[in-house]
DNA sequence: TCGCGCGTTTTGTGATCACAATCCCCCCAT
DNA sequence: ATGGGGGGATTGTGATCACAAAACGCGCGA
């Protein structure tokens, strides 16, 4: 394999170095529950499927491994994570503590553009739920609340909630099945009322029982 | 430079693989402020220091710019993070949300041993504080606050607090120097009476004005 | 004296290689 | 049929190298 001049598949503007798509492709993945708890990854895999040598290979993983998104067995091997209940748990503690006060530091930013927007965002939703795609409703329901929270301006908590969804991604879908599709979307409901209505006690409220309902499923 | 075999410097039990060794001590160094803000690194540097290749150096820096503990501009130049006053603020609240809970977790599990060894750990910090030693003190302050939520039995949230300190490493000693040093103490020995009494709410409150109190001098 | 090019040096990136540990699988003995 | 052992294949680790880009410094010109 030969260095190639940077721009060689890249199709938009600047991409990122080559360790970086790898991380982020990975990190998409994982996150939104295309991988299954346990299942294998390999350095030489991923290289070859990125078209890169090992060395960005192994930085993405390591990289992922740091943020609880795989772990690496004492021999180094690479696994999606396998999370026990007291850890699903504890995760969805860190939810429902972090969540209600990014949408609360949103609270007063919210226009109704961006209401509006988290409106068509779960419209989308709601397709998925139809569809069955487990994938889908993952990606789309993160990216509800991905939406609200970024206006919060509180990019250090933002960055530490979606650690906690990279670590839950593969147990995630899993959890999916067990979920009770029609009240699914009445806590987005709930989220959207107290948006408009500017009433932070509800929208906090809200927010910990759309965050807590689904997780609790898992233990019980 | 040679690959040695894996047992060279090896003093004690497995100490881990060379970048973890690397990765360790740094952090170590990033968190409790022996780096200062916009102090850079090289990889050549860190790789000479420790005996090690670039391999593994760059992997440590890699993982700490990952956790935040390092800033890589686009160019890939490694600096400790200069952190501007929103940054500190937020995660000043980030540590204030979590902590408490922490602390109030650990609450029903603190027996009096713990609450001894915390006295000491106090004790020490007083020593460092009298000597006007900013490293030592803020090693011990955290180990401080460390003992106390590992009786959480909350590893993924203390995971989340330690990044939070990481990134507040370069920062926290020049925050020390502004800090009123006579009510330093005042903040612990609230914890201690709070932990002694089974108080959950005072404790929460103390933690929090602990954690708060250091932090909002900066911004001031 | 100050600013600005240009060449040298430094630095991060990614590929490749040697190596040891581990895993996997197949075969054989009981 | 089943369990254990052994050998080949796979895998992660770390060193080294080539390369491009960025940083630095030195000297020249205004």
């Amino acid at each position: 394999m030969v260095t190639l001049p940077r721009t060689a598949g890249e199709i938009g503007s600047a991409t990122g170095s080559a360790h970086e798509q790898v991380y982020r492709s990975l990190r998409s993945r994982i996150m939104h529950g295309e991988i299954d708890p346990g299942e294998a990854l390999t350095l030489r895999g991923i290289g070859k499927e990125f078209g890169v040598s090992m060395t960005p290979a192994r930085e993405s993983v390591r990289r992922l491994a740091a943020e609880g998104a795989l772990t690496m067995s004492s021999s180094g091997r690479i696994t999606a994570p396998d999370l026990s209940a007291d850890r699903i748990e504890e995760l969805a503690a860190l939810r429902a503590l972090l969540e209600p006060e990014l949408a609360a530091r949103a609270l007063p930013r919210a226009h109704l553009a961006l209401i509006d927007r988290l409106r068509a965002i779960n419209a989308r939703v709601s397709e998925f739920v139809a569809k069955q795609d487990a994938v889908g409703y993952l990606r789309t329901n993160l990216e509800f609340h991905r939406t609200l929270y970024l206006r919060a301006q509180a990019p250090a908590m933002l960055a530490m909630v979606e650690t906690v969804w990279l670590q839950l991604g593969p147990t995630m879908r899993a959890l999916y099945a067990r979920r009770n599709r029609t009240d699914l979307q009445k806590h987005h409901r709930m989220i959207l009322a107290a948006l408009a209505a500017g009433d932070e006690p509800a929208l906090r409220l809200a927010v910990r029982t759309d965050v807590t309902q689904g997780l609790k499923m898992l233990v019980a």
